[in-house]
DNA sequence: CCCTTATTACCGCCATACCGGTAATAAATT
DNA sequence: AATTTATTACCGGTATGGCGGTAATAAGGG
C-alpha cells in the first residue's frame, strides 16, 4: 500500500502532497502555515521540484499525516542494535 | 521493521546510512562515488545533518539498497486514482 | 456581468547545501 | 615504532533552495 520512491518516480511525491492536500481542503497557503514553511516550495515540490531539503519536505508531509519509512534487507539487523543501546 | 522517520528522530537517517555503509565495508569516498554525490555531505548527514537535499539523499540510499517509502491512511485512494490513469 | 475574495504562478534576493582541497587521525605493513 | 596507506574531519567558495512580494488567474456573491 504504500508508495515506494526514487529518484526515477520522485514526480509522484509531488502528487502525493497535491492529493492529500486538496482532500485536506487545504490551499497550498493554508498548508505552508500549517507546515511552517513557505508556499513557494509547495508549488515548487507539486511541480516535481526535486532539490528540496528533507526537513522541508518531513515537516509538509507530517502536516498531511504521511509517514516515511526506510526499509531494506538489513534494516533488521540495525533495529536490533539500536534496541540494545536503550 | 521499517523505520519510520519524521523531525523529532531525524538522527537514526544518519545512523541507517553509517550502519549500512559500515556493513558494505565502504569508506565515505567509497560510498561518494557510488552514489554519485561529494564525501561532505555524507559525513555531514552521518552527523545528523537534517538541511539535506531529498535528491541527495536518495542517491546515497538508494546505494545502499535501502528503500524509501510514503505511508498514511489514505494513500490506498491516490494509488487507485494514480493506477486509473494507467 | 461586475466586484470581491481566494488561489495559483512567477520574480528577485539572501541564506546555505554541496563541492573539492587539505589537515588530522587511524590502520596497516614491515 | 616508524613509514605508508586509508579514512575521517574541517574550511572556504559557489551554485541554488526557499523566502516574501506581486501579478495572474479562478471562484463566488449579489
Amino acid at each position: 500500500m504504500a508508495v515506494k520512491i526514487d529518484n526515477n518516480n520522485f514526480i509522484h511525491v509531488g502528487r502525493i502532497i497535491h492529493f492529500h492536500r486538496k482532500k485536506a481542503g487545504l490551499s497550498r497557503i493554508d498548508l505552508a502555515m500549517v507546515a511552517g514553511v513557505g508556499k513557494t516550495v509547495i508549488y515548487d515540490i507539486e511541480h516535481g521540484k526535486e532539490t528540496v531539503r528533507i526537513k522541508t519536505l518531513l515537516n509538509i508531509l507530517n502536516s498531511l499525516n504521511i509517514t516515511m519509512l526506510l526499509d531494506g534487507p538489513i534494516m533488521k539487523h540495525y533495529t536490533e542494535t539500536e534496541d540494545a543501546k536503550s
